[in-house]
RNA sequence: GGGUGAUUAGCUCAGUUGGUUAGAGCGCCACGUUGACAUCGUGGAGGUCAGUGGUUCAAAUCCACUAUCACCCA
């Protein structure tokens, strides 16, 4: 074995290995229920980032767990077709080439869009790879392939032959830069800092009924006598005017509700109205009424029957409607409205004011709320069907405070436009007949031979919305659809919940009548080491692939997993993946020191007997078990125990730090040096020694490999390769992702062992100190006196490890029970009844000694009265649990022994 | 406006149902030994658990309020 790991030497060579040997495949010899996950789709154009990282982290830890563990386990890799994104790429590509997608026509764009696929649309699946994900590529699906289209047909002619899904002209959210409808998730709203320009209209009298000049004259309003100020951040919007509208209890308007006033620049007549809708506090107390063009205004002229003018076309310039202003874009308009409003002296003031305005989410432009015709799903019932699975439990979602956050959007659900003006994606299974009549055929079906399908495509998240059970091969009945749905896990981002999870919730649950997973685990965000959001152009991003290549697969994943908490997000630290992977390299050292000093002939046969089997092999060997032995023994099956119930309750992170804490600072740090000890003794001494090291981390290895499947696989085929193993499958491959997954052995533990190697351990550290303190050289071996009391025999036992690692000679420990001459000469430990002398000839100052003994006393006092003020409480005694009472007497009658021994010791120094 | 989360050592974070002296990694100080490992070892320093009040025999943990930061919804 080389002397670091080297993960450039095993990531690919193993990955190759495990998918060429299908061991990514759900197995028909799995004894357990089905575990199936149905990855997040990575969009086609994405290249690889910690977002995908985390999830992929996460998720291949769950299926290499539950796949260990014997269930039958599928994880379904695929990519999304991103509409937006991929026709955006694609486009680029075009301008590129001097030419457009209306320019070379439909056909032949989707026919580059398709090029453009197969070309670099592997790619992410290929990086997926080297996170090593186990998911099973043969049944990689893409949302656009012929399956998941006809899926995505037969969906949408059921919802419309049920009624939800319908066509309506609506105020909807248009990006002008894509030129498409979006849905409100699209839309991100952000506060800017605007103006707000308070405009007067004339209002008709008998007086003045008719404009003056003509527009822009200066003249236009010219003797006129009644005005009404509207306050706007958009004048130019003004060109859509129908009214303008008052609160109906504001005095100072009462008078002019009824009135009419003539619309700047257009000359049109429109109505003063009163609606509740209009707050008097803000701006003049009157507003314009655009509704055609805002979505409030929108009701209140509903609520009036106002006309509906659209003054812009689909690239946010004015339409003929906007008379003068027709051909400008929206911006230069408003400002060339200012202008003339100024001129004619309409212009009353401009005031600064902070508004939130909707910015679409792809393109950064202002979103613009345009009337158009749209294809909607009525999602109220399905939102109903999404929130019952949840609120009864038939789904869960970790961490639970994220289902008020479902329930209060599904509460508050909007119809969905999924509709898109773009080319690339699922088209609208719609035809129009010349009569005008629609015709939306099933996918089996025929399409109208007279009938013009429409040229729209669907909104991608409706595709992804059936993704749990359309890359099974829904509608069709298929041997996968039945026997892996409804999926098990779906695990995910929080900030896609309701772009994604609750519309895979919503069709799932009306279309295969079953939610299509019953637990939801939603990981939190990655961002820089202090909590800034990784951006390219801020230049804080980390690139998980440069991370693999320096510092290797498993030290990422190690760090993602460990670094936080389920849903939290997590501001990730280079020096924690530095640690991690010294932690791998700390894992392939111990290995290599394991198998340096093993027999391997000699283990064979009891664990061949024992089936592999680490606790029945201990069984037969109880008697010869050494203190050592029994106590990290007694830890890992704590251990792993602990780990069973981590992972079971998705406290993912905290499993790995159980695992890596008992690894390094008890089996290498501790167990391994005692090893060393104990394999030098005797030859059953040996036997057992080795049988332990072996068992412990061969077993380590299966308990971590879900965290980090490349060391793990790697060491576990140096420490098995003549052994037996255990797995919950026949006939298969020697690999650690195939073997078993430890399961808890109580008959391990022994709390005896534990609490008696703590004082040992406690002792070693304390002789240890002591040198320190008395700046003992790190070579020189020392003398000691140990008086044990009741412990005597404990530590004699333990003598010549506590020797080794004290840095004591063997033949200058001494270990009886009392001490009738202490040793003047030397520096004083004392734990409860026991005391040991370190006599460091010519090194003891007894006036340091008498310092040092002044703090441990200190120390010992303050201990004392803690527990005698704990114990004088009588509530304390009558209402805590009889465990901790007697805990905190033991303690106390330990550290009054502690604190009289100190005390006698410092009067026999100071006489 | 409504809601959620965070606040613990210099930094990044753990801390399971309340129960000994609140932990880890990195950083810091001192010392480095034995054929697993300097990607390491040994010893050490370092915290008013944001603040206030409450519940309790007992609070980092439960409750209320406050402050700061972040995010979501409208």
């Amino acid at each position: 074995m080389a002397k670091a790991y080297e993960h450039q030497q095993v990531e690919q060579r193993l990955y190759a290995w495990w998918e060429q040997g299908g061991f990514f495949a759900p197995r028909d010899d799995a004894p357990g229920p089905p575990f199936v996950i149905a990855i997040p789709p990575p969009n086609v154009t994405g290249e690889l980032h910690l977002g995908h990282a985390m999830f992929v982290t996460i998720e291949d830890l769950m299926i290499r767990w539950r796949r260990m563990q014997g269930h039958q386990t599928l994880w379904i890799p695929g990519v999304d077709h991103a509409g937006i994104a991929t026709q955006s790429q694609v486009e680029k590509l075009l301008r590129s080439e001097g030419t457009s997608r209306q320019e070379v026509g439909r056909e032949e764009f989707l026919r580059r869009t398709w090029a453009w696929k197969a070309r670099y649309g592997g790619e992410i699946s290929q990086q997926l790879r080297r996170l090593g994900a186990s998911c099973d590529w043969t049944r990689e699906r893409f949302t656009l392939d012929e399956g998941l289209s006809y899926a995505v047909h037969t969906a949408f002619k059921r919802l419309y032959d049920d009624g939800l899904i319908y066509r309506d002209t609506y105020l909807v959210n248009w990006s002008p830069a894509l030129q498409t409808a979006v849905s409100d998730l699209e839309v991100e709203y952000e506060q800017r800092n605007v103006s707000i320009w308070y405009v007067r209209y004339p209002v008709l009298s008998s007086e003045w009924s008719a404009p003056q000049g003509a527009w822009g004259s200066g003249t236009w309003a010219a003797g006129a006598v009644e005005w009404i100020t509207v306050a706007t951040t958009r004048p130019e919007t003004i060109l859509g005017d129908t009214a303008v509208a008052v609160a109906p209890d504001d005095e100072r308007y009462a008078a002019l509700i009824g009135r009419e006033v003539l619309l700047p620049a257009l000359g049109r007549t429109i109505p003063i109205i009163a609606d509740h809708y209009v707050d008097k506090e803000f701006g003049s107390g009157a507003v314009k009424i655009t509704p055609a063009h805002d979505k409030n205004d929108y009701e209140v002229g509903k609520r009036h029957q106002l006309p509906l003018i659209n003054i812009m076309n689909k690239d946010a310039t004015i339409n003929e409607a906007g008379g003068p202003y027709a051909g400008l874009e929206r911006f230069a308009a408003r400002k060339a409205m200012l202008a003339d409003l100024e001129r004619e002296g309409l212009l009353v003031k401009t005031e600064p004011h902070s508004m939130s305005v909707g910015i679409s989410q792809r393109g950064g432009e202002v979103i613009e709320p345009l009337l158009s015709e749209q294809w909607f799903v009525r999602t109220k019932p399905l939102a109903a069907l999404a929130l019952a699975s949840v609120r009864e439990g038939r789904t869960r979602i970790i961490p639970d405070r994220f289902e008020k956050i479902y329930f209060n959007w599904l509460d508050n659900i909007e119809d969905w436009c999924i509709s898109r003006q773009l080319w690339w994606g699922h088209r609208i299974p719609v035809w129009y007949l010349p009569d005008g009549s629609i015709v939306v055929p099933g996918p089996d079906e025929a399409p109208p031979a007279d009938g013009v399908q429409d040229p729209d495509v669907l909104d991608t998240w409706f595709s992804s919305g059936l993704w749990p059970f359309s890359t099974l091969g829904w509608p069709e009945a298929t041997a996968d659809l039945q026997r892996f749905y409804p999926t098990s896990v779906m695990e995910t981002g929080y900030d896609i919940i309701f772009f994604w999870v609750a519309r895979m919730m919503m069709m799932g649950c009306y279309l295969t009548g079953q939610e299509p997973f019953h637990t939801i685990y939603l990981h939190g965000l990655v961002r820089d080491e202090h909590g800034r959001k990784m951006s390219k152009s801020f230049g804080n991003a980390v690139n998980p692939l440069e991370v693999m290549d320096t510092q290797g697969t498993d030290a990422l994943r190690f760090t993602l997993t460990t670094s936080g908490t389920p849903g939290q997000d997590l501001n990730l630290n280079p020096q924690r993946i530095e640690a991690a992977r010294n932690f791998a390299n700390k894992l392939w050292n111990i290995t290599r020191f394991v198998l340096s000093r093993l027999d391997m002939d000699q283990l064979r046969e009891p664990f061949a007997e024992a089936e592999g089997d680490l606790a029945r092999v201990i069984a037969t060997l109880r008697p010869q078990l050494t203190l050592a032995d029994r106590w990290i023994l007694s830890a890992y099956a704590r251990l792993v125990a602990e780990v069973d119930r981590l992972l079971e309750a998705y406290s993912l992170g905290e499993a790995g730090r159980q695992i890596q804490d008992f690894l390094w600072s008890d089996f290498a740090d501790w167990y391994v040096e005692l090893a060393k000890v104990q394999l030098d003794h005797d030859a059953a001494s040996k036997q057992t020694t080795s049988i332990v090291l072996y068992g412990i981390l061969e077993g380590s290895l299966r308990l971590l490999h879900p965290l980090m499947p490349f060391v793990t696989e790697e060491l576990w085929q140096y420490v098995t390769s003549t052994m037996p193993t255990r797995s919950h499958y026949t006939e298969v491959p020697r690999t650690v992702m195939l073997a078993a997954y430890p399961t808890p052995m109580p008959e391990l533990r022994d709390e005896a062992a534990e609490q008696q190697w703590a004082l040992v351990r406690e002792l070693i550290v304390a002789i240890r100190n002591a040198r320190s303190e008395y700046k003992v050289e790190a070579a020189k071996w020392v003398t000691a006196i140990i008086a044990g009391a009741a412990q005597t025999d404990v530590l004699r036992a333990q003598g010549p490890l506590i020797a080794r690692l004290g840095r004591v000679r063997a033949d200058d420990l001494t270990i009886v029970e009392s001490l009738d001459v202490k040793p003047r000469q030397a520096a004083t430990i004392v734990l409860g009844s026991v005391e040991c002398y370190l006599p460091l000839a010519g090194m003891i100052d007894l006036d340091a000694e008498r310092a040092r003994l002044q703090k441990e006393l200190a120390a010992a006092e303050a201990d004392v009265a803690r527990r005698e003020a704990k114990l004088a409480n009588e509530g304390f005694v009558a209402r805590a649990p009889a465990a901790i009472v007697e805990r905190e007497r033991e303690g106390l009658a330990t550290a009054r022994v502690t604190l009289a021994t100190l005390e006698a010791r410092l009067t026999d120094l100071s006489a």
